[in-house]
DNA sequence: GCGATCAGGT
DNA sequence: CACACCTGATCGC
């Protein structure tokens, strides 16, 4: 057993060697320009992205690990003050430019750490990170896994991100006049935008198709970020050029959208996995109604209701980085780890991440505790004392989401030291 | 004045 | 229900 030796996504003191999956804020609380705790591990993309982000940094603490390649590090036990080996491969997590997710081998056995991900069955990327990880595991069990699990609860479900692309494209064709906004953040997303750019045609001004390419503006920032990805041609920000504008967003909201509107139509659009971002302080905001209309813009019947009219102005599609349940599901299965904790503690499914997964767990013990609680109930069949007891105990669960709860964890979100 | 942390918002 | 992350208040230095 190996003791305070690795630490992911978590930037305190106390570990030898640290992990970065990615360069989302929410990952480097506590990293800054002269954080210099130890070698710093992460991908290449990452460490591109990674002086804009911690100007001065002392870039030779950076340790770029290619994907799909096994690395040995040597480490201190701080058990038997030993050196003691430990191998680390880093497979792209399908999240953002430079995410990844780190696989961990030594006397601890395995350990796979996903950072946040996106395990769509039908990808590409979903397929080479299915290929590396049976080939690195070579039949071996991952002994504990600590799994994204943002969205691990069945009501969260939602397309491929290449459907909620399309439905983003029929939005803004079905708006040929409008302006159109798209809140996002200071990475991610990239694939929507070049999808976006490369399917929509520029009109001239006779209002004929041109060859022109429809670039999308981004602000100043956004836009080195995206040179720095190797993204130069589908990018501006000159405002003038064209009438689709990426935004932070924070500044993405209902005020906005109705002060363009006093200037020129303009379409609010928010990919996100999360269709209620919008939802929240109606009464404060003056409207008369914000009543959900639910319209059919997809391409096939599998994914409806997933784009929504959420105001007069503004629209978000399920375009989500993060896994959906199913994707979770079909994750753990394939993985079958022997322990499982999730990485994102005020998740709605914080009291146990892994709740709604007891049912394709079997006999593990992190989960026996629900099973038991279930074979009992129905065991005693359905008298009315049953009924009672199941609702409380669906009460206290659902209770125990509740918001004061989240607010207090935030601040213990991601990351982990591996003990 | 500076950074780290936190609360509260989009 | 909370994505990522911004602004602004507060605190210790």
């Amino acid at each position: 057993m190996v003791l305070g030796m690795i630490s992911v996504d978590r930037w305190a003191e106390g570990s030898q060697v640290y992990f970065l999956t990615h360069l989302h804020a929410d990952h480097t609380a506590g990293l800054s320009s002269r954080w210099k705790k130890g070698p710093l591990f992460c991908s290449s993309i990452t460490a591109k992205l990674f002086s804009p982000k911690f100007p001065g940094f002392d870039l030779s603490l950076l340790r770029v690990l290619e994907i799909g390649q096994w690395y040995s590090l040597s480490l201190v036990s701080l058990w038997s003050g030993l050196e003691t080996r430990v191998e680390v491969i880093a497979i792209d997590a399908n999240h953002c430019p430079g995410a990844v997710m780190y696989l961990f081998r030594g006397d601890f056995g395995n350990m796979l750490y996903t950072g946040d991900f996106r395990w769509e069955v039908a990808s590409k990327i979903t397929e080479m990170g299915k290929n590396m990880l049976l080939s690195a595991l070579n039949n071996h069990k991952v002994d504990t896994l600590y799994i994204d699990n943002t969205y691990c609860n069945p009501s969260y479900s939602f397309p491929s991100r290449d459907v909620a692309a399309q439905q983003v494209v029929n939005i803004i064709n079905s708006y040929p006049e409008h302006d159109i906004i798209i809140g996002i953040d200071s990475l991610g997303k990239e694939e929507l935008l070049l999808y976006i750019s490369n399917t929509l045609k520029v009109k001239d001004k006779d209002q004929k198709e041109c060859m022109q390419l429809m670039q999308i503006w981004v602000w100043p920032e956004r836009l080195q970020t995206m040179h720095i990805l190797g993204l130069h041609d589908n990018f501006t920000t000159k405002t003038t050029l064209t009438r689709i504008r990426a935004v932070p967003r924070y500044s993405f909201s209902i005020e906005t959208l109705q002060g363009l509107n006093t200037m020129r139509p303009t379409i609010g659009i928010m990919p996100s996995g999360l269709p209620w971002a919008l939802n929240k302080n109606k009464s404060s905001c003056g409207l008369p109604s914000m009543k959900t209309e639910t319209i059919d813009l997809d391409t096939g019947n599998r994914y409806r209701n997933k784009v929504e009219k959420q105001h007069e102005y503004i629209y978000t599609v399920a375009y989500s980085d993060h896994s959906c349940f199913t994707d979770i599901v079909d994750f753990v299965k394939f993985i079958c780890p022997t322990h499982m904790k999730g990485i994102v503690s005020s998740s709605s499914s914080y009291v146990d991440p892994c709740y709604h997964l007891r049912h394709i767990y079997g006999t593990s013990s992190l989960y026996g505790k629900y099973m038991a609680e279930e074979d009992r109930e129905s065991g005693k069949g359905k008298c009315k004392s049953d009924e009672r007891l199941k609702r409380k105990r669906i009460k206290q669960y659902h209770s125990s989401l509740h918001k004061s709860r989240v607010s207090l964890l935030r601040r213990f979100k991601c990351g982990v030291k591996l003990d």
